[in-house]
DNA sequence: GTTTAAAATTTCAAGCTTGAAATAAATTCT
DNA sequence: AGAATTTATTTCAAGCTTGAAATTTTAAAC
């Protein structure tokens, strides 16, 4: 027998906790293995294809800034990775003409060619990773978190 | 209009897919509200947390190498925190008698008390950034993510 | 009892990550 | 214009993380 709570709310947080504890350990366990094989089979790195998939959807090149915000990553942090898929010839900077400060990181054609057969690989192995679930239970899975999402995006942004 | 996919595996695929990304936005910030608040509130990281979480779990202490296993980490990195926690005098290593080889680690009394409130702030902040679920709706994830967990678990483990 | 293999840790190099400080260029104010 | 502020980016130190190599000690095999 759980022992009895000594209120509602306690019950309803240790619920919370433990819902907290199950997410964590599922995406860990989800991105270790993603972490795995790209190492592994792809020699690359999560970081690295995080950024070249916003670097795919963005054929004009982005600005580091803007990769920076729209990965929620610091701009230092992504100073490193282009520079890293860059010494790969997988990226480059390209000059923003009429602003001397700003660079916009582009994919090479190599870097577009690279990306495509792992976003490939990525989808087969998270549709594997979550072969459990039907359909209707990822889209109602879905649905709680998304709920959850607004409520942790409207206590993000105090503004 | 959504497209029509072209059978139904693609688009149970780009459901799981779409899940995926979910899932990953919602624990990555959780996971950085946590941290910020580790550090600002209180100085330290969620790495350290979770190693004083484990030996608060385990008064008698924890082999290096288990306290590794327990939390899915490389043996060098629970080395580095450990000392880390040691030089603030949260943690110590004890010989185990027999074993010349292994130690425990253990919390010290100031890194009990530490951990206490620690652990009383990281309910409540849970609580709080899971707040838009009702507890039905936390349970109905929870048994949802728990399901998606057994299918990991077992495609993790070749055995 | 040696030799061999296994187990427990630490060390190390490389990459990721952050926030803060430093540069440099553009914009705004007076 | 000249000064002050804001914007774009890089650099840096510190910590996290990993897998591989190195150490030390224990256990097993012969």
């Amino acid at each position: 027998m759980t022992p009895d709570p000594a209120s509602p709310a306690e019950a309803s947080s240790k619920t919370r906790l433990r819902l907290w504890l199950r997410l964590l350990k599922l995406t860990s366990g989800i991105e270790a293995d993603l972490r795995r094989k790209l190492r592994d089979d792809h020699d690359t790195t999560l970081p690295r294809f995080d950024v070249m998939a916003a670097l795919a959807r963005h054929p004009q090149g982005l600005k580091m800034s803007d990769l920076s915000r729209y990965l929620k990553v610091s701009n230092g942090n992504v100073t490193g990775i282009v520079d890293r898929l860059a010494e790969d010839g997988l990226a480059l900077r390209v000059a923003v003409p009429g602003d001397k400060r700003a660079n916009l990181a582009r994919l090479t054609a190599k870097g577009i060619t690279a990306f495509d057969a792992l976003a490939g690989h990525h989808e087969n192995w998270v549709n594997d990773l979550l072969g459990g679930l039907t359909a209707d239970e990822s889209q109602t899975l879905t649905g709680l978190v998304e709920k959850a999402l607004n409520q942790t995006e409207a206590s993000d942004d105090p503004s």
